[in-house]
DNA sequence: CGTAATACG
């Protein structure tokens, strides 16, 4: 199974940059993406129909911001849109698609650069999902998204000069420290452990790849 | 500076 995850800040943007041509060459059985920036009517029909799968999204309320979506060429036997509604509001940053042999969330985690008040909403984004996450400690999960942390000191360019900017606080790294002790395995890392090497792409079958395409900063 | 609405990453 091969799922990719990409934050294309604006799927209406990408749309115009040929996203769909991109999509036909794509051999994914899933795709999430990140910042979609577009409530569910604003998507282009193109993109909401690609053949041969089904597509899934959930959006902000405010309108042009964050949101994500899913495609699939396996269909769900259950999809949730709302999670993070009862605590966080409604900013559109999770989907959850359960399949018979796995349950995926597709994520976009909060910025907390702009404010203290965007950080705590931040961290308690973290708590939230990962007190909502134990729920399937007996199960597959596959978590990808725009986690907005860097764990260690090779991902990110200048850890140093960034241990007190949002992204590589010792309290965020925490979380991602609490999901690898609940189970989770960051995938990139577990492939490619060069430096200057923040994503790309995993290939976990017999041709293992690696590869300095993409550079997909802070991005798990 | 890009995206999409005038804020956010």
């Amino acid at each position: 199974m091969k799922i990719v995850s990409w934050n294309v800040n604006g799927i209406r943007a990408i749309y115009k940059k040929d996203f769909t041509v991109w999509f036909k060459d794509e051999t994914a059985d899933i795709v999430c993406v990140q910042e979609t920036k577009a409530g569910e009517t604003q998507f282009p029909k193109d993109i909401k129909e690609i053949g041969g799968y089904n597509f899934y999204c959930s959006s902000a309320e405010k309108k042009g911001y964050s949101g994500v979506a899913v495609w699939s060429k396996i269909k769900p036997d259950f999809v949730n849109a709302g999670i993070e509604n009862k605590v966080l509001g409604n900013e559109g940053r999770i989907l959850r698609l359960d399949f018979k042999d796995f349950i995926l969330f597709n994520v976009y985690f909060p910025n907390g650069g702009a404010s203290r008040e965007r950080l705590k909403y931040k961290m308690e984004f973290y708590d939230y999902l990962i007190k909502y996450l134990k729920q399937f400690k007996n199960k597959t999960v596959v978590m990808c998204g725009d986690y907005n942390t860097a764990h260690f000191s090779i991902d990110l360019a200048r850890p140093k000069e960034n241990e007190k900017v949002s992204g590589f606080m010792p309290e965020e790294r925490e979380k991602l420290d609490n999901l690898v002790s609940s189970g989770f395995i960051d995938t990139f890392r577990y492939f490619n452990k060069e430096p200057d090497n923040y994503g790309g792409i995993i290939n976990c079958c017999e041709d293992q790849r690696d590869t300095k395409a993409g550079r997909i900063r802070k991005q798990v």
